[in-house]
DNA sequence: TGCGCTACTGACATTAATGTATGTAAAAGA
DNA sequence: TCTTTTACATACATTAATGTCAGTAGCGCA
C-alpha cells in the first residue's frame, strides 16, 4: 500500500551506502550548508535533500540533531589537527614558517573549516569542550616540533620555548580570524584580493621568522618582564 | 476583561521606556545570549524575559527577529569602529603598538564582541555587508594614523605603507581568533591562563613594532627600549 | 536461495519558534 | 482633564523544525 512509483526498470529502488560512507556524505553536506549559508543553515531537511536522502536517515546515523553537531565538531577538530600534524612531519618543511602559514590559512579556508571552528567555539564555549582531544595538546605539540627544527636548522639554542608557542598562537589564531573577516577588512577587490591575501600571509610568516631570529639573537631582555 | 491580577497598590501596571531605552536593553540582552549561549540562544522568548517584557515587544522595536539580528550586527560594528578611532585618537598613544594590541584585546574579549563578530561574519557572510559603513575604510584610516605616529614619533619615512595595514590586519585577526579559541590553545589553566593571555599580546605588539623597525633598515639598532 | 541485519523511507506527532491582531496603560501635549 | 501617541500586553495563528514509528528494500551470509 505504501508502494507508490512501479520500480524503474533495473534501477536500485533506493542507494545503500555503508553506515561509513553515509556519515561521511551526510557531514560534509552540513558542512557545506554551515559554511555558505551560516548556522541558520543546519536543518535536517536540507542537509538530506543535499545528500539524496530522507531526514530521518540523518537522525537514524547521528540520533539526533545534537549527534550530528557535535560529530562534526570533532570531525572538524581532527582535520586541523592531523592536517598540522602531516604538514609538521613532511621532510621538506625547511622554511617551517612560510609553510606553516600558508597551510593553516589554506586549511582553514577550505570547506569552510575556519567557520566551523569559530561556530564551535561559539556554541560549546571554551568551558565545556566535548572532544576527544585537547586542542592545547596540539599547541604544545607543534610548539616542541618546530623548536627542533629550528634547533637543527639554524642551530639555534633552545632558550624558552614560550617564544615558539606564542609563534603557533599567533599563526592560528590570526588565520582563523583573517578566514573570517579578513575579506571585509580588505580595501582591495576581485583579483588583487586574492594577491594581497597571499601577500599577507607572507609577510607574517616572515614576521615570525624575523622576530625568532632578533629574540635569540641579540635580544637584550626577552622574557625580563613577565607577570602582570 | 483580559484584566487578571488586581493592578497592585501604587506601583504602575507596567515599567514604561523609551523606545531608545527599550531598543539598547533588548540588544543587550541578545548580546549577552548570543556570547553565552551561542546562535541558538538567540530567541525572543528568552530575550524578553531576560529584559522584563513581552516578546512581541522586541518585534514592536525591531520589525522581525531579522531586523533584531541586523541591528545587533551594526551595533558590535560601530562599538569596534568607534573604540579603535577613540583610541588612536588619544594623546598618549605613544607605543602605539602595544596598545592597539591590548585594547583591541579588551574589545573582543567585553561583552563577547569577539563572538558577535565572527557571527555575523558567519551569517552574512563577506559578500553582503549590510552596514552602513566599511570596514576596510577603518583599516585604512587606523593604518593611516599609525603610519603618521610612526613618522612623527620615530622620524620613519613614509615607505611602503602596505606593512603597516597588514600590522592592523594581523592584530585585529589574531585578536578576533584568540578570543575565539585562545583558551583551549592555552596549556595553562586558571590564574596562569590569564597572565598567558596578557603575555601573549605584549609578545605580539612588541613583534609588531620590531618587525617594523627591521624593514625599514634600522636592524643593527634595535634598540632594548621597549614599551614600559 | 532464503534469512537476517540494517540502511533507509513515508507519514505522523510534537514541540517550539516567529509573527499577528486587538486592546490597554503610561506618558506628553492640548 | 481630555486627547493623542505609542510602548507594551494577552491570546492566538502559523509555520517549521526535530523526533517517532512501523514498515521496506538492499546486501551479506548461511
Amino acid at each position: 500500500m505504501p508502494k507508490k512509483n512501479p520500480p524503474p526498470a533495473g534501477e536500485p529502488l533506493r542507494r545503500r551506502r555503508s553506515a561509513e560512507v553515509a556519515r561521511k556524505e551526510i557531514l560534509d553536506a552540513a558542512q557545506r550548508r554551515l559554511a555558505e549559508g551560516g548556522p541558520d543553515a543546519i536543518r535536517l531537511q536540507d542537509i538530506a535533500s543535499d545528500v539524496g536522502i530522507a531526514h530521518p536517515t540523518i537522525l537514524h546515523h547521528f540520533g539526533s540533531r545534537e549527534g550530528l553537531l557535535r560529530a562534526l565538531d570533532t570531525r572538524a577538530i581532527r582535520a586541523l589537527t592531523e592536517d598540522v600534524a602531516a604538514m609538521i612531519q613532511s621532510p621538506d618543511a625547511a622554511q617551517s614558517g612560510v609553510d606553516l602559514v600558508e597551510r593553516l590559512a589554506q586549511t582553514m579556508d577550505q570547506q569552510g573549516l575556519a567557520r566551523l571552528i569559530a561556530w564551535w567555539a561559539m556554541r560549546d564555549g571554551p568551558q565545556e569542550a566535548a572532544l576527544d582531544m585537547d586542542p592545547a595538546d596540539l599547541v604544545r605539540e607543534v610548539s616542541e616540533l618546530i623548536g627542533q627544527r629550528l634547533e637543527q636548522a639554524e642551530g639555534i639554542a633552545p632558550g624558552d620555548p614560550e617564544p615558539v608557542s606564542f609563534g603557533v598562537r599567533l599563526a592560528v589564531a590570526a588565520m582563523l580570524g583573517d578566514a573570517l573577516i579578513g575579506d571585509v577588512m580588505s580595501p582591495a577587490a576581485g583579483k588583487a584580493r586574492s594577491d594581497e591575501k597571499h601577500r599577507f600571509r607572507r609577510w607574517l610568516a616572515e614576521l615570525l621568522l624575523e622576530g625568532r631570529r632578533i629574540r635569540e639573537g641579540a635580544a637584550a631582555g626577552l622574557s625580563a618582564t613577565d607577570g602582570d
